[in-house]
DNA sequence: TATTCGTGGCT
DNA sequence: TAGCCAAGAAT
């Protein structure tokens, strides 16, 4: 039994509130609230807790097998790739570098190629990064402590936090784009959280966190899981929520979102379609690649050539003698 | 703070 | 069909 259960469970959420005193802890603040107060934001726990212990997927990095490094890896692999796209990846990937040592010992070329087409290859090259600084300053063992992790190449806030508490069972506030929305949502009351995460959405994430460390890192998952799976962006399963009983933007009526609108990723015709086309083709050879056969992807000569710049910039491309490229040895 | 950075499935 | 969206980080 978690013991962060509220006392007050059938209050009215905290609508609109983000002047939670930061680490006044639920069950303090429940005490010393006066009238007029938000509700005990620990009234969430319960049922988003029993909810997951039903309903959580059995992905690969939740496995105890996986280990820090496959939680680690998972984590970079889906920043901004769904999870049914990581899925073969992360088996090949961590059947073929068990461990830290073993990526870091390859050409960072071999981690872009490995990557495929999830998309994003500069956080293949990252993680080749991490991996060897991984090997170098921590022994090969990922370290467990925030400001090491976030210290390291491709490892951000969210990361950090996530690494430590789904392979440590640490106590952080994970902020991902399915947590905010569904504090968004069930704590705010707004259909989506702002374009960029703020101050207030950090403080009542701390505010929500269960005191209990092995709690926290379970409401940490829990959370974000069912944003993935029932508080989702678009057609939002609200029959299937345990929070809908409380949640403030369903129960002042699902207003629609107002703000600014959500910045679009036109893609097509972009140096980024073009940078894919290019390396693709160098994914697809161990050989370097001559220079016409990267012409050949793309008719824009200049936007051709400006893509091909920045991928040899971002040290995704390798440039050799006589017009040929390939993926980096180094 | 606002942009940039891939890819593919879904509506 | 043309957006919209998916466990962000770096600059």
């Amino acid at each position: 039994m978690t013991s962060i259960d509220a006392p007050t469970p059938d209050a009215l959420p905290a609508a609109a509130s983000s002047a939670s005193p930061a680490g006044a802890g639920a069950r303090a603040g429940a005490a010393a609230r006066g009238s007029a107060g938000p509700e005990d934001p620990a009234t969430l726990h319960g049922p988003v807790l029993a909810w997951f212990d039903r309903h959580a997927r059995d992905l690969p990095w939740r496995r105890p097998e996986a280990g820090a490094w496959g939680v680690m890896v998972s984590e970079f692999m889906l920043q901004q790739t769904p999870v049914v796209r990581v899925l073969p990846v992360y088996e090949q990937w961590l059947a073929r570098w068990p461990r830290p040592a073993d990526l870091a010992a390859e050409a960072p070329g071999e981690a872009v190629r490995a990557w495929g087409r999830l998309g994003y290859p500069r956080r293949a090259l990252r993680l080749h990064a991490a991996a060897v600084a991984i090997t170098e300053r921590h022994g090969g063992d990922v370290p467990r402590d925030h400001g090491r992790l976030i210290a390291l190449p491709g490892i951000g806030e969210y990361t950090a936090a996530a690494v430590a508490s789904f392979a440590y069972g640490q106590r952080h506030p994970v902020l991902d784009t399915n947590v905010r929305r569904v504090f968004a949502r069930a704590a705010t009351g707004v259909q989506y959280p702002p374009n960029a995460t703020t101050a207030a959405e950090r403080r009542l994430a701390r505010a929500l966190l269960p005191e209990e460390e092995s709690t926290a890192a379970r409401w940490a998952a829990a959370s974000m899981e069912l944003g993935a799976l029932v508080c989702t962006a678009k057609n939002e399963d609200c029959g299937r929520c345990p929070l809908a009983d409380r949640c403030a933007w369903r129960l002042s009526g699902k207003p629609a979102h107002d703000g600014p609108p959500r910045r679009g990723q036109t893609y097509a015709g972009t140096d980024r379609q073009v940078r894919g086309k290019l390396l693709a083709v160098l994914r697809e050879s161990t050989d370097p690649v001559p220079q016409a056969a990267l012409d050949a992807v793309w008719d824009d000569a200049m936007q051709r050539g400006r893509a091909l710049d920045g991928l040899v910039a971002d040290g995704l491309v390798e440039p050799l003698e006589g017009g040929r490229y390939r993926l980096p040895l180094a």
